[in-house]
DNA sequence: ACGCCATATAGGACTTGTCCTATATTCGGG
DNA sequence: CCCGAATATAGGACAAGTCCTATATGGCGT
């Protein structure tokens, strides 16, 4: 449901064509919110189809045209529901979890190969939200509080990235000397 | 395709029915992987026309039959590639962040209630999982690395969640006092 | 010269998951 | 005495997302 609240919400800064809009969330949101291009165009079909978008066609010589989409008031009013709606309860699913909680089987040697792994990928992580917030960020809006959001986003991101290779640390240490495991 | 997984995982310790899988998981497995009860049942059913589980009816005098189900040889190995194959890069979708890279409208006062409300939700999840630590944990299985991986993404979630309130504290108090944003 | 990438949109097939309902019985609370 | 929860399994309808392919052209590298 909520691939059409953010194309709302992309499309409520300026108008924007789906290939622009694809754009704007694998620079932006994609560490939060991958959006896959089959399911945006379809996403604002849609809308366009529930009158919360509009579109123009702009014709141009040796591209495919463009249709530019503008939100609509309906659009608008969608867009400022969600933002006010409660939050809902986090269901969010984590494979890594599910195979570390069975990985027994491996071994504890098995068990600290699977745990280097996902180190390794939460520090390639962190590197990569540290340059796309190094490099100049996309400004999106003229608002100071948008573009200060865009960076709490990001921010978010290191913080977990962070605690997830602070605990894994102290998990593989505690696997690797197992001392006080027996309590 | 990882419910499959998690199935064979619990069926590999011990033979189980849909409805003591459904117990399984909400004890042990729901804050990072909800099993919805029919989804369940449907993988049961399709691990068993694929060959990787069997199952024998308990009659049962006053209650629905069960359907105990048996890992088998080839679940086994699936159970194993699986738990062997490289981590696929992490692509969760966080609907909180999506709400916040939008928020912008909101204005400083609403998005500052939104961090609120997920403040507040943290802080239940805390004390969720440590409640959830504290009764005494079902043990799945008598090995001590098993036990020991299943507590550990207990305290994923506890770490998690721990940087998501300090995260939401530090960018509140960016928001209260913008002193530090003019940079 | 050839292939690949960028621009731009779109549809089909498929998988996974969610929500709701159905069925049947027993036990405990109010 | 009635209502709901627990036990136990299952199907239908639907929503959302993934992957692959199609179409069309211009530019760049090798």
């Amino acid at each position: 449901m909520s691939l059409l609240h953010a194309v709302l919400g992309f499309a409520a800064i300026q108008p924007m064509t789906g290939y622009e809009l694809g754009k704007a969330f694998s620079t932006t949101a994609a560490h939060f919110w991958p959006a896959d291009q089959s399911q945006l165009y379809r996403t604002l079909h849609r809308a366009e189809a529930d009158g919360l978008v509009d579109s123009t066609t702009v014709e141009q010589a040796s591209r495919p045209d463009r249709r530019l989409y503008s939100i609509l008031e309906p659009g608008r009013a969608a867009l400022a529901t969600w933002l006010a709606s409660p939050l809902e309860p986090d269901t969010s699913r984590e494979p890594f979890l599910l195979r570390l909680f069975f990985a027994a089987s491996l071994g504890t040697a098995g068990v600290i190969a699977l745990l280097d792994q996902r180190r390794s990928a939460a520090i390639e992580l962190l590197t990569t939200l540290d340059s796309l917030a190094a490099s100049a960020p996309p400004k999106l809006s003229k608002k100071a509080l948008a573009t200060q959001l865009q960076y709490a986003t990001l921010e978010s991101g290191r913080a977990h990235a962070h605690a997830e290779i602070t605990w894994l640390d102290e998990l593989r240490s505690q696997l690797t000397n197992p001392k006080e495991s027996a309590q």
